[in-house]
DNA sequence: ATATTATGGATATCTAATGTCCATAATAAA
DNA sequence: TTTATTATGGACATTAGATATCCATAATAT
């Protein structure tokens, strides 16, 4: 039960791109040097953050990466879910969850949800509550609450001077 | 970022244990097949629960396991811990956070932890807090709490005919 | 003594994460 | 237009951890 070093990768270069909003684009080749982590691998971790619209992407000589919204709008939550994708943490092993969940994926169509949850497994409904707790955490930190963390600590340590 | 089947079966394990309370002790052929796990798989997970404290084994024909504590007593935390482990859920690839935490481990011996956190990674700070914030829930959910949501439901169903 | 059950070590298999390489497309600058 | 630079995506290799089985041994009720 482990994020993954690439979700690792992902918010350090995020904030990397937020601290250098004013500069140009920023390539893989630079980020890849100040996180140390291998050009071709954070190529991919990159491109997973461009596809769910958190950076854009430019090619050609004086091209690379550049936050696609604010570092306001940036949740923890969603470069998650960019890089680890959106399974869900707990999966059931109990036949009722299961039915349960397949009935609710067939009904994404047309004939309603009907919200017979009755049997639904108790132990998942613990557990995908406290998924939905943690993603509330998540939702509510974004990178701008990092930026601004760092700004309070640096004007701590001027203070200290 | 998923808990393991380990994890669903160690909890369902528990479920079965804490309702069959009553009961002599219940061993692990009888879990796997209401389980539908095989039983050399089984046994690993419930040996893990053991030495965690969570259930207590008796060998011999009449043996196999019973609750160690009262249902009330079991959270969701520490059954997860006991099968998943006690590693964080993030482990930060920077290094002013990582020689933060060597510091902390070798302090753990006389010299007094210092305190000094000023220097820990600020996004892995983020993701420390969303574990509490997870560890919190599960500890407030226990073994008891699935039980009586059953009995809930029961009522329920029987208030319906 | 016998049958039953848990325990722990060794090991096999499978899957997902990690990591690299390369061909291709896009773009700025010369 | 050519060149250098950068992103993209496919294929593939490697590694680590989860899943799973088997077996020898210890414990215990009958």
């Amino acid at each position: 039960m482990q994020f993954s070093k690439s979700t690792d990768y992902a918010l350090h270069a995020l904030i990397h791109l937020a601290q250098a909003e004013d500069r140009n684009n920023i390539g893989v080749k630079e980020l890849s040097a100040i996180l140390s982590v291998s050009e071709s691998y954070l190529s991919k971790i990159m491109s997973k953050l461009r596809k769910d619209g958190i950076v854009r992407a430019v090619s050609g000589v004086k091209g690379g990466y550049e936050l696609a919204k604010t570092a306001e709008e940036i949740t923890f939550l969603e470069v998650i879910q960019a890089i680890e994708g959106r399974q869900q943490m707990f999966e059931c092993s109990n036949l009722n969850s299961k039915q349960h969940q397949l009935l609710a994926e067939l009904s994404n169509t047309e004939p309603k949800p009907k919200a017979t949850d009755r049997d639904e497994c108790l132990v998942k409904k613990v557990m995908d509550g406290a998924e939905q707790h943690l993603h509330q955490y998540l939702r509510e930190h974004t990178i701008q609450f990092v930026l601004d963390q760092a700004t309070k600590r640096c004007n701590y340590s001027i203070n200290k001077k």
